[in-house]
DNA sequence: GGAGATTATATAGGAGTCCTATATATATTC
DNA sequence: GAATATATATAGGACTCCTATATAATCTCC
């Protein structure tokens, strides 16, 4: 017996509804990247590089984090690497390997390319503070489903930070805290890609998660 | 006095959670793609076309649904009809357009790719049921504002749909009513791609939008 | 210490996406 | 009927994206 797919299940829809806020999202990038001359993959790898330092990242890790094979990942690395926006440098202590860091050049584009507003911030706008928050912890959850799927590389989220200590405080506005800048924050201020993050070990991470969860 | 993108603000990680999504859904859309034959975006044309009957759609729509340029919405329409997914016809009446119509044999391929699982499931899996309905409620704020400021055509919504009645029921559970069909319905049945859908004119869309939103 | 397995990246080859600018053929409008 | 607008196609070019494979270096373990 087959598994025919309900079409009246909720997740059909949200599965339409999130393509269609994707596609948003791809229009988006390609208006932001008209004036840089670069496309949105290539804003997209120097948004990944950009505030993680001097050492970058390798090759397969930029080709994990944006979800294409590796020599996809080669070809636009070459194609930044031309543009001037960015460096392979060799990695210390293994010779077959680099370090793809952006230049100034390249994190100038970037900057120069974020607006801030766009159709990110127009469709976001629909939304009230609360409706945000939600949002924000929605996404959270799923994005770290991905990961415990290994569907997707960690991401740098307060969830997974080993500085994160969720609902330490009685304070409702600011529950959690950072031990990083050691303060209090709100839900409304969880990090999907924190340049502090410092990933924890599995073990505090699912305990890290379930005090969450249970918060 | 420039104004620079606050880092704080939850619009930003909004947009990092989704685009991450986004990513994923994308990577999502490759796996299911692998057997068919089609890459992501060829198989993104036939499930618009799919349930649009023997109308079809113009190459221009296809674009504008795509969000990508007519060129290259004809590229694509073009490696689909080499491949006798899709046909075109001349339109009656038009003898410049074009209507471009689903074969067959295209949404038998359509058909066999879609698994109803894959990383959207694992994803949205987990979120609890009233999550679920409450990501399915915001994301069609969202996908609305998009359509208010003409960044995206109007998608097969029931909240721009002439058949639709906000809240006319008591019933907490189904409160909706769909005259197409005659039956009350739930919020989480809300519908993102209806292909019973029948744009309501302007005045009446805003009216419905209005009691949805007061509802 | 070297054969074999593994890992990191690059190359090769090819289909297709995606753009801008422009051409072609109708329609529409005044 | 001329000017304008609309629907699609072509041209040209950069790049994305894949699979399969090559190259080089590192690790493993007898």
């Amino acid at each position: 017996m087959e598994t025919p797919r309900n079409p009246h299940a909720i997740t059909e829809r949200l599965r339409e509804g999130l393509s269609r806020i994707g596609m948003a999202m791809r229009i988006d990038e390609w208006n932001r990247s008209k004036a840089s001359g670069l496309n949105p993959t290539q804003l997209a790898i120097l948004t990944l590089l950009e505030g993680r330092g001097a050492d970058g990242l390798g090759v397969r890790e930029i080709a994990a984090h944006l979800g294409v094979s590796q020599p996809t990942a080669t070809d636009s690395i070459n194609a930044l690497e031309r543009k001037a926006c960015l460096k392979k440098r060799p990695e210390a202590g293994d010779r077959r390997a680099v370090r793809v860091v952006p230049t100034a050049e390249g994190l100038a584009i970037l900057k120069a390319s974020d607006t801030g507003d766009g159709l990110a911030a127009t469709a976001l706008g629909a939304l009230d503070d609360r409706e945000q928050e939600d949002l924000l912890l929605t996404l959270v959850k799923m994005i770290r489903r991905l990961q415990v799927a290994e569907a997707i590389p960690v991401q740098r989220m307060c969830v997974t930070c080993r500085h994160f200590s969720p609902f330490a405080h009685a304070d409702a506005a600011r529950p959690h805290h950072c031990h990083f800048v050691d303060a209090a924050f709100g839900q409304r201020d969880l990090r999907v890609d924190c340049r502090d993050h410092d990933e924890a070990d599995p073990a505090s991470r699912a305990a890290t998660w379930d005090a969450f969860q249970a918060g």
